[in-house]
DNA sequence: CTGAAAGCGCTTACAG
DNA sequence: CTGAAAGCGCTTACAG
């Protein structure tokens, strides 16, 4: 088997055309009108021509050991296993390609352990920044990051003022509040997600405060906090029904917890929608699909990624930038139908 | 704002010491035992308290453009949205992380101009091996890339002699065929999965040739190909019963595409297990917590990514490498409970 | 418009 | 055991 072969380099090219490399550098990297700047018109058709022809691919490595920036972007989530952040990472990686930028991912868990020495990682990598799609509230560790002058923003999950793309979960929360209580509900339960992601937190914050608005309160033992799994929301629900009965309606912060909230609701025997209304939160393509279609709030994912991405970019190049608030959209589905009217 | 700091470099550490950089690259570079041949005990000791102190990360991209390796290994995925792949990423993240190796990931939506396309990409970016978990059967891309000297191994799929970490998934079909024989059912319909995918095609050949060992034979009607996802799942469940009616058994192969069906048959009235069992294939989380609790095959996938680069580890340094088989294990579930005899 | 040179931060034969 | 030098493949002031 043969060895592969080496790569065409900037002195092959201008060898071959008997120009220095530093002519070919600056007419690779002239956009087509600014070139003429650096070369004569025949200069430029010749090096474009055995560029081409050669196959010619830029080193990254050397480039930025020179321009002391390297194209790269570490991207932190909690776990990519999760469909949300893989969904949220394609957007980031699209934009990316798109830009010439690559990415490095990897998972937090959501420790802030690794939070931190995956991020140490990263920058020992020489990435020219980093998005964090797995922020925690009240932790100081982003605060001391920007501290020290690296450059990052966030999606998903807000924190602190650090820049970031993220779905709008107060009104998202809000929206669910509307449709429970319009269809008949008045005893809302929250699986709140775990309580240092600005997910969970507005989502709930938009419920409750809708909630209050009509004149519902929606007391303490009602919302329970849990991962933003399916084990997690089944932990999360049955807790919720052993402290206070099943209530009419549960609201998940998060599809996969909604599916593990509605394997407790049949191993008890509670039917949904007729005894209980359950609305989940991302639509996810499971949710059509499962045997009782789930409500829930479409957030823009992918695009919440893209903008991620877009804002790093403008802010390594040293622009203002305004962090993204996406619109959340409700999807109604036969989870949470209006309920037999009682009594 | 502060900008962030000049990273520290070799010759800050030798001029610190007052010793040359090489000597300084040479003690880091080296094992505690080898280091002793490249310098005396006390100036070890001197650069390494130094490089301790002062946090030296050494310049990744300085150290490949003149060693010609630069760590990084290309993995491509059909879509990092499905569970399993995000998974065997996992695996492969973790193992890479281990060994100081860094991936990039990208999805290549199973199309095969984008498997072209992202390979020049990662090859651009001086990748030192490939990870291909989207690998097609009959097409020649991965010959064509052997032929050219680079270096790569498969993951999830096999495909041609290609070094692969895989699934025994033809034994994971047999397990399958026997459990559903073993309870009675008789008229079994596969959820193929895609033609150009090992996977779903090792799947069905296992449980067609152990039924066929039982003297049942699967009529082609009765396989149908589609996506391995929710959608695809209900798309080939509803083609199938469309075709020839509502089998007793429906092995989808891939748990999404099982759910997918189980969408068709609440549909249609038709009830899991009573009228038809079905079974999944990974074991994914949500199996557990389905309303109809799902009989799946589950296979290693993170231990397959782990596996997958080691064996590409090897490989670069030009060891002899086997592929790897790794042994399926069926986990039963509600969804397949034995069938009430009729008649 | 084009060239020659310096230098980014490393590693590694080659000397001694 | 340690040093001095070359060079990986680029980019970019500095000249002309």
């Amino acid at each position: 088997m043969e060895s592969r072969s080496r790569p065409v380099t900037l002195r092959m090219i201008a060898d071959e055309i008997g120009v220095n490399v530093s002519t070919v550098s600056r007419v690779i990297n002239a956009s087509d009108t600014e070139a003429r700047r650096w070369a004569s018109g025949e200069v430029i058709e010749r090096i474009r021509a055995v560029v081409a022809e050669r196959g010619y691919q830029r080193n990254p490595q050397a480039a930025s050991l020179r321009t002391r920036r390297s194209g790269l972007v570490g991207v932190l989530v909690p776990r990519l296993q999760d469909y949300v952040l893989a969904t949220i990472y394609e957007g980031i990686e699209e934009a990316a390609t798109e830009q010439g930028i690559s990415t490095f991912v990897t998972n937090s868990l959501d420790v802030p352990a690794n939070q931190i020495a995956r991020t140490e990682i990263m920058l020992s990598r020489r990435v020219d920044g980093l998005i964090f799609g797995d922020a925690h509230t009240g932790e100081p560790f982003l605060d001391e990051l920007a501290e020290r002058g690296v450059k990052f923003v966030l999606v998903s999950r807000r924190a602190g003022n650090h820049v970031s793309a993220t779905c709008d979960d107060v009104m998202g929360g809000r929206l669910v509040a509307e449709h429970l209580l319009a269809s008949g509900r008045r005893d809302v339960g929250v699986l709140a997600g775990q309580p240092y992601a600005s997910t969970g937190i507005d989502r709930t914050a938009g419920i409750v405060q809708a909630c209050r608005d009509a004149g519902i309160d929606i007391p303490p033992h009602r919302i329970v906090q849990g991962g933003f799994d399916a084990p997690g929301g089944h932990e999360a629900a049955a807790q919720m029904i052993e402290a206070g009965g099943c209530p009419d309606a549960i609201f998940a912060a998060n599809d996969f917890a909604a599916i593990g909230a509605m394997g407790v609701l049949r191993e008890r025997g509670i039917s949904v929608p007729d005894d209980v209304a359950v609305v989940g939160y991302n639509d996810t393509p499971l949710a059509a699909e499962l045997p009782i279609p789930l409500t829930t709030v479409r957030s823009p994912m992918h695009e919440m990624g893209r903008r991620g991405l877009d804002l790093l970019v403008a802010l390594l190049r040293g622009d203002e930038v305004e962090s993204v608030r996406l619109a959340p959209e409700l999807v109604v589905r036969a989870s949470s139908a209006a309920a037999p009217s009682k009594m």
